[in-house]
DNA sequence: CGATTTAATTTGAAACTCAAAAAAAATCTT
DNA sequence: AAGATTTTTTTTGAGTTTCAAATTAAATCG
């Protein structure tokens, strides 16, 4: 039997629209009780009655001081905003090379921020959640906090994850499989901790903070190492029924094509990755490049391997772009990760390929938007997941004492 | 700002439970109330509310005939089911070679199904309407009704079709490109009109009648004259924000590759849809192949340029259902189509195939089932669009009346 | 035939939403 | 500067809706 939401629960009917509330306040940053009832289509009075009850419980707060720009006449609005001291969070990337930490309040304002660098690639489970809790140890020492003070943690990891069980099938950064890092992290810190793929948490920091913001159907492509994507609809992270779905890195864009890092070939990853670019300059040429800078350089100054290797890559994106439309029609395209501070991956010849491939429609195509953020917008991403789901475990709880 | 539902409208708080209600009847076939409280997490005294309302509506009835299977003691269940003849409902589908009508109650009943040869491929839409609605009389007229006594008529098309709002972008059955077929049709008849691509009917009818049944998370890949998708996602049909997501069949899975009816390259469907096996086949062999059927005996009988044919058909179908697989992560992937009576598609190589290409993890991969209904299925999958339609405009009208 | 069991309905209370009225807080007008 | 006007927010009271608990209904068990 399809499992289907409660008509209503006992304990609450009213927790759906403090969520609604709450996720209309984040959206917008600022905004008025009667903007609140239009957006969210209730009545005035009703979200008085929710607003004072969620600054009761000192979730939101009223703040006059830059007063709404609104003019005219009138009892002027006043804003409502999240109250940053309500709770704190700390979110997590862990790369091949370092842990990145952020801790944020819950409107997100960054407290301080750290990197660690990793001495190993890839670890045992029980070391990788070692260096996760000194890192966030520094990070929280580095803030005049104690781990205590946090109410989650977001952590993002590259790899094959289900975040509904906080569960990692697979990660680049673990030496085994099937890892319940989740459990294992809970045991030792005094909070909810919440894990998921780190493409996912890119989407969610461009749905909160970014480019996504008020936009509730895009797709976030991520470029780095690997290729990650993530999908929002309706407003939530999609992730399959196992929780690894979007997994665009190894979509096939080539039968028996190029070998890709995860043993298959012709992964789109295996022509896209800097990896991937690395391992074919160096191959084919006497230069010796050690990172992608070299490499752009090199086409750049019109080396003829250089700019082939870089060609098809663009060609490939394009391709794999081209597909992701074609499957999900989005509204919005977010090209995301340090790979994109290089444009051969969103040059306007890889949009103009990308637009040949797609569909032809009289409709005015997705929208691409690039944002070359830097390194510490996964963990931004993480701390986003954290308040959200922070933000969930307090107002079910709000529902649960409201009785 | 991100549009979102009301918490509640003010003529109706119910409308949402009435529609859970019967989706979860339609859901079951027959079911009790105390069973339907449980699936919709409601209180039994709501759902005794509720479906007396709308018992009283005439859209559901108690069957005491086949008793629910139960035993036991106590008072036994009373099983309610939908009430057939609440409304009937016609579902077209339009192919290049005809048009197929199915009339059904709306318990999707079948009352009389009819099949009409079309004299063109492609027509100007005035045509295509006339030949439509000539269909329906006659399928009426043989079943011994009016086109007056329908509630609602479901139409698949193949193409890119917006179906939120009746509108053609592109059909292969239309020499016009923009139609605004859903209005020109409701200007002619008298019940709402409910246009879709025909994939997406497949899906539906898979979803209310089919191996979809219960399942809420699936994808249905049709291969036809071409290759379609439809996508299934909480129970409900995806389609993008400008109604042309899913298009499968023109995904790329090889760049600059074999030439496609839409005029790209590299398209699945130009290595796997029917035209393009026949074309690639009689281009390189003395053998003229009329058919499929031709092409597949050529090959069961060893003819070397047929199998390579039908083997890298069935490649490169594995491959885009890998990436499928790869992006959606669902639970059940089910193919169909006539096509699909010829197992190079399927075949336990192809399948073998899919799951070496998709993502390793260590979690059940997606089941795959084969469906292989005849033409009427199509028609029958836009019967169904009709009756979910015409559920919910039934139910809605209840809500306002109610007040 | 009463006891027991299970399903469905009724009942009464609590919760929720909303429209309308009232209050609050500003500007405009004279 | 006082009153009119405008707009936002809160309060009030009525109408729905949901649910737990009690009741009724309809079967089997012993």
């Amino acid at each position: 039997m399809a499992k289907s939401r409660r008509v209503s629960s006992s304990a609450d009917q009213r927790e759906g629209g403090r969520r609604q509330v709450l996720e209309t306040i984040r959206a917008a940053g600022r905004i008025a009780r009667i903007d609140i009832a239009k957006a969210a289509g209730a009545s005035p009075a009703t979200v008085t009655a929710i607003t004072s009850e969620l600054i009761a419980a000192g979730l939101i707060e009223e703040c006059a001081d830059p007063p709404l720009q609104d003019a005219k006449r009138g009892r002027p609005r006043v804003a409502l905003k999240i109250r940053g001291g309500a709770h704190l969070v700390a979110g997590v990337k862990v790369s091949h090379h370092a842990a990145s930490v952020v801790i944020t309040d819950f409107e997100g304002t960054e407290i301080t921020a750290r990197e660690m660098r990793l001495a190993e690639n890839r670890m045992t489970p029980a070391k990788l959640c070692d260096e996760i809790l000194r890192s966030l140890d520094e990070a929280c020492a580095a803030g005049g906090l104690a781990l205590g003070d946090l109410s989650g943690i977001g952590i993002g990891i590259a790899g094959l994850v289900d975040a509904r069980r906080n569960f990692v099938y697979w990660s680049s950064s673990l030496r085994e499989r099937n890892v319940d890092l989740g459990r294992m992290l809970e045991a030792r810190v005094h909070c909810p901790v919440f894990l998921d793929n780190d493409a996912n948490l890119v989407a969610k920091a461009e749905h909160i903070f970014g480019e996504g913001r008020n936009v509730d159907n895009f797709i976030v492509i991520t470029v780095e190492h690997g290729v990650g994507m993530g999908i929002v609809l309706d407003g939530r992270i999609y992730r399959g029924v196992r929780g690894c779905g979007a997994e665009f890195g190894h979509t096939k864009v080539q039968l028996e094509g190029a070998l890709c890092q995860c043993g298959q070939r012709g992964c789109l990853e295996a022509y896209v990755g800097d990896y991937a670019l690395l391992r074919e300059a160096n191959l084919n040429s006497e230069t010796d490049h050690k990172d992608i800078d070299s490499l752009f350089a090199a086409a750049g100054a019109g080396e003829e391997i250089a700019g082939s290797i870089l060609d098809r890559a663009g060609r490939m994106f394009a391709m794999g772009l081209a597909n992701v439309v074609n499957i999900f029609d989005p509204s919005l395209i977010i090209l995301s990760g340090a790979q994109l501070n290089y444009d051969f991956l969103y040059s306007d010849k890889v949009i103009d390929q990308m637009k040949r491939w797609i569909v032809q429609v009289d409709a005015p195509i997705p929208e691409v938007k690039v944002h070359g953020w830097g390194d510490l917008m996964w963990a931004k991403g993480a701390t986003a997941y954290a308040i959200e789901e922070v933000s969930n475990l307090t107002v079910r709880e709000l529902a649960a004492n409201a009785g």
